[in-house]
DNA sequence: TTGTACGCGTTATCAA
DNA sequence: TTGATAACGCGTACAA
């Protein structure tokens, strides 16, 4: 009777003439349903505007439609783009994202994402490297029942809990890249340890100077941890070297623009006298002076498969695309090797 | 009886020897109960691990203990900063973090938002620029009974509704840094039309060009859109003027890159040649070289503060704080005038 | 194909 | 200060 309140399922329900359950039946596309009482239905609902309510319906359900987004502080601009990503699919649906950052390193964070699961009951989560790549996590998901799907750096999992992109080929081929410009002293700036990223990336270029016959030296690499400033260290080290490498492939972008700061600080030339390849193609890539040669792989892209897979109905989601290609997008920090 | 099942309020108050809505009581703090009888639940809670069912408490709330976070597609750094300094507060409460962007422009964009606040019951929402500056969305809010805090450039709404930074004497500042330098021909990239940041930015540079008895010139003045294209084209036109300006404030860092993009083109040093200050200090200003100077403004303290106004009982946090400072963060982009 | 009766886990009413 | 009972709005056995 009441005009400011939502219309329920038993004002639908008298209006048609019918009980809750048809009307219900109607909402949740049962199939066995008289055509016409269906239409009927469907009319009253149109009119009176219903909607079914969240709150009732995940009570009796015992399951929320929300899709949670677990992850563990990388960087913006992944994060943002993942957010992007899985919006843009369900934008159009009932669900809704809730974002649970955590924290890797707390030696709680297990228990931390089992009450979250087990109070909030997502339909499904989203796990962002790195911590998607701990495998107890995955299982823990499963043991409550929660879908999960897993990014990463490299498939490890099955088709149906994972988008991944191949890493190490896309290095392979941006270090071979540097290759084919002629460079042989090529420096390599390792992302932390512990991240899958971080090793599938270096494989790459391993397997990239093992593609042109050059043999590894270890003082070309220089450990880096994502940042910056472990850039700018690292860079330091390299450039101390003598004779100097002619170019550094970076494990992602924020250390190559500290690469960049720092060559820049010593007065080298970028790209004459030092060639930088850098990893995700951020915002910065193209904002720095000169612009960053880089790899970018389709995290939107992913994360709307993500999202498919985790909201769709289990048919060909699972089988949907689940490894994607980068591309090296060449822009003016590379050059022709001189010596 | 199920072992693996949920504790329920049932559990508690078989176990307890009370009546659930005792348990109830106790759970939410009623002051009208037996100093006794507490202890004695609350110690059955603390063995069996029981924790409040949140489905069930909205759906006999009509209200969910989450707190939204609507915007629309601000940069991103803000957007992640602000998503850090709520979580920072939600994360030790039983508030989770749902994010909400709409597209401004649409023109349902305000059914959107209704509709998501009559299905969501969100316990309050976070509404960041520059939708935040749009009243009638305020008004909504209030209609529906959802508690809001909005973001902005300036105050334009009561302390507990507003989390507000001081932009035009931000500004006001940095123009003025650039006077004690020695210039007197700066220009101006503006924002994008319709945001108060970008007028409340255009405000400050004009007050601070008064201050300094400089008259203003049109043509000293580039509309912008906050991107980095924009900027790269303001500068176009700024750096065909004769005489050239001899430093630019740019609305934002985005476009000052754009700008110190533009000046490298053409064979400009910064800042011998152009003193160049931006605003947001986002992770690019520093990445730059040389290094920008801008505006840093506590978008996460903010939050922090927006999300003890959103989840606090309205006691003090009404009056806590609501105007926020902004620094000035002096690097390398900015040299004494030559000329 | 449709309806009845009840459960989901909590809070609110009102009497005791 | 406490408790029985009824909401809250929807889904599901099970019967019709």
């Amino acid at each position: 009777m009441k005009k400011s309140a939502q219309a329920t399922i038993n004002d639908v329900a008298r209006l048609a003439g019918v009980s809750k359950k048809t009307v219900s039946r109607v909402i949740n596309r049962s199939p066995l349903l008289n055509e016409e009482t269906r239409e009927r239905v469907e009319k009253v609902i149109a009119e009176i505007g219903y909607v079914p309510n969240p709150q009732a319906r995940a009570l009796a359900l015992r399951r929320n439609f929300l899709i949670g987004l677990i992850h563990d502080n990388p960087n913006p601009h992944m994060v943002l783009n993942v957010q992007h990503g899985l919006l843009e699919v369900l934008r159009d649906t009932e669900f809704e994202l809730i974002v649970h950052p955590v924290d890797r390193g707390s030696p709680t964070m297990l228990d931390d994402i089992r009450r979250f699961l087990e109070r909030q009951r997502p339909y499904g989560v989203m796990l962002l490297p790195p911590i998607s790549e701990n495998d107890s996590l995955a299982d823990l998901c499963s043991e409550i029942g929660t879908r999960y799907v897993r990014m990463g750096s490299a498939p490890f999992d099955e088709a149906g809990h994972m988008v991944a992109s191949n890493d190490r080929e896309a290095v392979r081929g941006a270090v071979g890249h540097l290759v084919e410009m002629g460079h042989r002293r090529i420096g390599l700036v390792l992302g932390p340890h512990g991240f899958r990223s971080a090793f599938e990336r270096s494989q790459g270029y391993e397997a990239a100077m093992e593609d042109a016959d050059i043999p590894l030296q270890r003082t070309l690499i220089a450990q880096g941890d994502y940042t910056f400033e472990s850039g700018m260290r690292a860079a330091e080290r390299l450039l101390d070297l003598s004779p100097r490498p002619t170019a550094v492939f970076c494990s992602n972008d924020a250390m190559a623009a500290g690469v960049l700061h720092t060559a820049r600080q010593r007065g080298l030339d970028v790209p004459r006298d030092l060639s930088i390849v850098g990893f995700d193609d951020t915002t910065i890539a193209s904002y720095l002076w000169p612009p960053l040669t880089t790899v970018r792989w389709p995290i939107a892209t992913m994360a709307r498969a993500a999202a498919l897979k985790l909201i769709g109905d289990g048919e060909d989601e699972e089988s949907a695309e689940s490894l994607f290609v980068s591309t090296l997008i060449r822009r003016a920090s590379v050059a022709q090797a001189t010596d």
